[in-house]
DNA sequence: ACCAAAATTGAAACCGATTTCAATTTTTGC
DNA sequence: GCAAAAATTGAAATCGGTTTCAATTTTGGT
């Protein structure tokens, strides 16, 4: 049903029609009330596009999603969807080439020209993050998850993980570890950078040195937590305690320990951060699994109203907003054998 | 950059220009060359809600997601994504407030009335699914991702359930396992149904019957396949092997056979269906897990093709896809004690 | 070289809403 | 009871493209 048609089934003009749908204030209470029920009664909706044209807005959000399956992917979408639901705003999917800026580049690129999305979000920042210039010359609001130190002004939303870690080591520390190795995210990534700052300040807080070679950065998954830890496991001078990037990786992590015939909680430490997923519970692993603790759908959700208020023109140097992560002890950490 | 601004700038009329980029005949070779070439130079893409409203197409297919974080999600939709990159087609990610039907419902109807989507992908369906009559009756084009009975015609893909679930128990009856154990999905769902049924074909098929007690339903969790595999092996008449739904399944079920002491692959088999997770391989786990597997990229990716093929006027009844599945036999499905 | 047919281009209508500006009705103040 | 102000409504322009239909140019056959 149209606009013209639903307009004159009431005997009002299209125009009355409209503004009471959208609320302004000059149409009578009496006839807003009757437009609303009759739009209601008769399945009346404006044409998003139409809409869209006039009013100039897209009335979506853009979400950049990397080929490689990203394990928060789907939780932190859970969270946006959330807040976005009575927001009558969508979440655009856009698909990523795998490992290649120059594409991603192309596709921001595409997004503002086809005027697609009112805003972005972009995950997984590096330092020196090539898209939030592009972002900011091409005009188009964005909200950065993680954080970037370039100087170009940007909205972020970040969990502090450099205090995790950090809080997670010296934890390790206080029991007792001195050898202690580290299975950190991807390279580059500015998270990854945060967390070995953490990792690394604990250490010299209390006067010990980091050892480089306890030290791997990788993906996020259960083979790469094995494989490491495996490693370090097997090493001459091998750690008492590990430190895992995601609960994923200490899954692999655990399955090394006991491969090796030892036990994760008195032979080996392990603590891992934990972005809540319903379907792998750190609490219920066996030992039950010490993290430091963010829910990732809660950023979500937050990530989501902060976009919203960016696209309502809220400054972007007022949106920073740095989440505090819970440490929670369990049962892989005690102290060394 | 307007069409009219930037077909002065060539010295073409906005018709001519919307024809080269469009790809119609009527246009000379040497016209929509240049004129290709100076889009891309000059960064012109039309305003893709302009083009919306003329063309009535929405540009886009939509996804209906449920609260409760599937883990299928990510998966799927990167899968999606992939095909759609050079399809000029968007995701939309509707949320659905989780176990409401209504709300759902009301849902599909806002898609539609206001043309948001061009068709909707839907997922884990019952047998008699309302949404099914719905969007039949609402008139959008629709791919089930999963079977439902319905007598209303609709285009689906879908894995064999029922096949790999009777080839995995086949393989473990073959074993000389008697007493078998199912940690099956969400009761309800029609896949859950089919390997139910596969279950108690294999059975009945070789003169066994299947024990009631040892099926359970529940969503795919670590949690929930350790509770029940735990009760299941408790039990007085334990079950020297188990079927589990997913590979985040079988990671509880390894742990509960753990916490009792026993051995996977020794005093316990497990077999899981494997939706194939870049961050969890069943190759990898200790021992490694025989499956039945089916890639939930792959089943995305495809998806989208059918869906855009539905769009462009494929007959519905014609789109029915079931797709074999592998049957990979690992380490932990041996010979009872 | 000429005319019919084919190829190419452009003017203007249209998609379905929102919003400006003007017109009309109602309320208020005295 | 009347003028001025406020509240309510509607006509028409507009958003930025696509597409119909008509006009113009080019091509091909004789």
């Amino acid at each position: 049903m149209k606009l013209r048609e639903f307009a004159k089934q009431l005997g009002l003009s299209p125009t009355t029609v409209s503004r009471a749908l959208s609320g302004y204030p000059e149409v009578s209470e009496a006839t807003r009330a009757r437009v609303a029920s009759e739009a209601m009664r008769l399945g009346y909706r404006p044409d998003i596009n139409a809409v869209r044209l006039k009013t100039g807005r897209a009335g979506a959000i853009g979400v950049m999603m990397a080929r490689s399956g990203e394990i928060h992917f789907a939780e932190f979408m859970s969270g946006m969807a959330q807040r976005l639901e009575t927001a009558d705003t969508d979440i655009l999917i856009t698909p990523i080439t795998a490992h290649n800026d120059d594409d991603e580049m192309q596709a921001y690129r595409r997004l503002v020209e086809s005027r697609r999305v009112d805003a972005v979000i972009i995950h997984s920042p590096r330092p020196k993050d090539p898209r939030i210039e592009l972002l900011n010359s091409l005009g188009l609001p964005f909200l950065v998850h993680g954080r970037s130190e370039t100087e170009h002004v940007h909205a972020w939303l970040d969990i502090d993980n450099e205090n995790a870690v950090r809080r997670a080591t010296e934890h390790l520390l206080d029991l007792g570890h001195r050898r202690i190795a580290m299975v950190n995210g991807l390279r580059g990534k500015t998270y990854s950078i945060h967390r070995e700052h953490g990792f690394r300040i604990a250490h010299q807080e209390r006067g010990f040195v980091v050892d480089p070679n306890l030290m791997v950065c990788d993906k996020f998954s259960d083979e790469s937590g094995f494989r490491h830890a495996r490693s370090f496991l097997e090493s001459a001078n091998a750690p008492t305690a590990i430190v895992a990037g995601s609960t994923m990786t200490a899954l692999g992590v655990y399955r090394a320990v006991r491969s090796l015939g030892m036990t994760v909680g008195q032979d080996v430490s392990v603590i891992a951060h934990d972005d809540v997923f319903p379907y792998l519970t750190a609490e219920n692993m066996a030992p039950s699994l010490s993290t430091t603790r963010s829910s990732m759908r809660a950023a979500g959700t937050r990530c989501a109203e902060l976009t919203l208020q960016l696209i309502a023109g809220r400054a972007v140097d007022e949106v920073h907003e740095l989440w505090p992560v819970e440490l929670i002890l369990r049962e892989s950490t005690a102290p060394p054998p």
